[in-house]
RNA sequence: CGCGGAGUGGAGCAGCUGGCAGCUCGUCGGGCUCAUAACCCGAAGGUCAGAGGUUCAAAUCCUCUCUCCGCAACCA
């Protein structure tokens, strides 16, 4: 009597900018998969929304004199715009600003801390606005002051901060990870992931002060909780988690599949499983990754202009089409290319020329050589067989793909039977049939066309939401509910007297980008392609310069600003799980410090201790594999020796200059 | 040697539990006339990144090298 049920989601989206088509695919995916698993029985369930909180959102209100909540408002209703136009029938869309999201949020909080699994303390780290990040000194560093994902300015920010206790439960979600293969996809996340967390976890610092406009927490206003907690727990708070009528929590979790984007993996495979593991609900089955879209080989940016509008695409191609091209275009796990002309090229060839001219074609003989009418089969044809092969396989076929989210191989399944009947007509040739008056296989062939595209009409339904009812009105059999489901995918369903009604072309060919233009848009993107590489090859030449050509001259007041010391080596030891590294406590003048040098290839620790060497005392403390480095001992390299500076009789704590 | 992915006709990709190198697009030639200048057939085009090895047989397995990409990061 129950169905089975099926829990799918996305990420909800943040609303500081317009959703581009990345934002589009992973919704259009989720979409489709949500239909299909309707189609084939199951009560599915669908869940998208917007991530709303932040400091961002914060900034950008104030900046247009609002409040954030009337700010974001506009913002997400060009969002559920956008999803009407795209068809997206999502079951619940919820908004981290909402009261029942709210209250899950500060439950949570409350219960983690009451276990103990969350603390107060201090964060420091380079914060960008714009991506809600925080970096460490060698990112920032790497990408010289700015942010490395956006490239805009980072803040040196240090507050006080809640901290979720994260390594608590990384042996936990290690074993999960290696006890359920399918958990990450695809598997090459996995690996990542399994890395990531095997170099072990910081603990997650979950609240802030430097901004309000959040969710505060609970027993201290003055914090708001951060992203992690408020935004992953969209995917619990929508289904009633820790509310009295907590129904669809109990009938949906766990997920079947969450849909993320590969920049977003560890938090939905490492912060989420965490979360839900001290809280002790079962974990998603499966969160997949897709790959990105890229244009002219990059990622879309604001930055670089180069973010393709759904809505433009929208207004200027069935949205439909743009559904299709976008699940049969690219590979689902993979990056994928994004060009107008492969979007043309591929409404042009496979819809227009395949799919919709194979409806032209049918309904056009159909009315030519039948009247319109479309008659049982009665003679066979020799070209049948292998037709008949591919109306048992394929929906199998189809539903296997399916089920690995492997979108672009189940069109490909279902276009061998689009592919197979456009060959099959030209084989019988139904013109020649007719001429012949050969009306016993004419009947035939013209049934096995209509059946062809019944078929095929129905496996795309879940891709293609407006299309099926064309179809069944050029084919006749609208009123036919019956033979247009999933179940009804057996050959021979057709009934008698059906008449088809030939209309327009439902996927007409659109105009080819023109060649000056379609030039112009190439050679743009060979010269991004020749800047980009340029430019890794210039950081190349740099790189090696820095290294080995001579310095910048300076002056003798730069040169002083180093405290170079001597300084006895106290203890030494390797640093666990580094091939390079020795941790040592070393001792300059009466102060004792620690630090940790790169130089464990070429010293063993005993061979250390007791020397007199040569340290930058006055270096920014920085941390190497989490352990704090009070300074640098001074050592001597080339190709193939590396030696570090001694000294015998100048005692610890001398100057060197 | 950090972990992982990838290198296959002009382009984009599949094949990788070893058995004649395949798909889509593009190019060239032909066919058909039902159709949306569409559809169908055929051809050209590849030393499967390079070197070595295992094998009767290697794109596929092993070793090494080069290049590109993702993640990570230990030059303090």
């Amino acid at each position: 009597m129950s169905k089975p049920t099926f829990y799918i989601t996305t990420p909800i989206y943040y609303p500081s900018a317009t959703l581009h088509i990345g934002h589009c695919y992973t919704t259009v995916a989720a979409d489709t998969m949500t239909r299909y698993k309707k189609m084939r029985g199951y009560d599915a369930y669908f869940l998208t929304g917007s991530d709303e909180h932040g400091q961002k959102i914060q900034r950008s209100a104030e900046a247009a004199n609002m409040e954030p909540l009337k700010y974001v408002d506009g913002i997400i209703a060009t969002f559920q715009e956008l999803w009407g136009k795209f068809d997206i029938d999502y079951d619940d869309f919820i908004r981290t600003t909402q009261p029942r999201h709210e209250e899950v949020v500060q439950a949570i909080f409350e219960k983690l801390q009451a276990q103990g699994d969350i603390y107060l303390g201090s964060y420091q780290g380079h914060y960008c606005v714009s991506c809600e990040t925080f970096f460490t000194d060698t990112q920032i560093k790497d990408s010289q002051g700015k942010c490395p994902d956006c490239g805009g300015n980072v803040d040196l920010i240090k507050e006080e901060s809640y901290f979720f206790k994260m390594e608590k439960y990384a042996q936990r979600l290690l074993d999960y990870i290696d006890k359920n293969p399918d958990f990450i996809q695809p598997v090459s996340r996995r690996n990542e992931m399994i890395n990531f967390v095997k170099q072990g976890l910081d603990d997650l610092s979950i609240s802030r002060t430097t901004f309000s406009w959040g969710i505060p927490v609970p027993k201290d206003p003055k914090h708001v909780i951060y992203v992690w907690l408020d935004a992953l727990t969209n995917y619990i708070s929508a289904l009633g988690y820790t509310k009295e009528d907590d129904e669809k929590f109990k009938k949906y979790w766990p997920a079947d599949v969450h849909l993320v984007g590969k920049d977003i993996v560890r938090f939905h495979t490492i912060i989420w499983p965490i979360m839900l593991m001290a809280l002790d609900l079962p974990l998603p089955k499966k969160v997949f990754a897709h790959g990105w879209i890229l244009v002219n080989e990059g990622k879309m940016s604001k930055s670089k202009g180069n973010v393709v509008d759904p809505m433009v695409l929208a207004d200027k191609y069935s949205t439909d089409a743009l559904r299709y091209f976008l699940l049969r275009e690219f590979v689902f796990g993979s990056d994928g290319n994004y060009s107008e002309d492969i979007l043309i090229s591929r409404i042009n060839v496979d819809l227009a020329n395949d799919f919709g001219n194979l409806l032209s074609r049918t309904t056009a003989m159909l009315e030519k050589f039948q009247g319109g009418k479309v008659l049982q089969p009665q003679e066979k044809t020799e070209f049948d067989d292998e037709l008949m092969e591919l109306f048992k396989n394929v929906p199998q076929e189809m539903a296997d793909a399916m089920e690995k989210l492997e979108f672009n191989n189940a069109l490909a399944a279902i276009w061998k039977i689009v592919s197979k009947a456009n060959k099959y007509i030209d084989e019988a040739a139904p013109w020649a049939l007719n001429k012949n008056g050969d009306t016993a296989k004419l009947a035939t062939v013209l049934y096995n066309m209509a059946e062809a595209l019944r078929f095929s009409t129905i496996m795309l339904s879940p891709f293609m939401p407006k299309t099926p009812a064309k179809v069944w009105a050029q084919l006749g059999i609208s009123e036919n509910t019956e033979i247009q489901t999933w179940d009804s995918l057996e050959y021979g369903k057709i009934p008698e007297n059906t008449t088809v009604d030939r209309g327009e072309p439902i996927f007409p060919r659109l105009e080819v980008i023109k060649d000056e233009e379609a030039d112009a848009q190439k050679a743009e993107a060979a010269k991004l392609k020749a800047e980009k590489k340029a430019k890794k090859e210039a950081e190349r030449a740099a790189k090696k310069a820095k290294s080995e050509g001579p310095k910048e001259e300076i002056t003798i007041e730069d040169f002083a600003k180093i405290d170079l010391r001597v300084a006895t080596v106290l203890e030494a030891e390797k640093v666990e799980g580094a091939d390079k590294l020795l941790k040592l406590q070393i001792k300059i003048g009466e102060e004792q410090r620690q630090l940790v040098a790169g130089i464990a290839q070429h010293y063993a620790p005993e061979d250390l201790v007791g020397k007199n060497v040569v340290v930058v005392a006055n270096l920014k403390p920085a941390k190497l594999r989490g352990i704090e480095s009070q300074g640098m001992i001074l050592a001597a390299s080339d190709s193939e020796n590396l030696q570090i500076l001694t000294l015998d009789t100048v005692q610890s704590g001398g100057r060197v200059k």
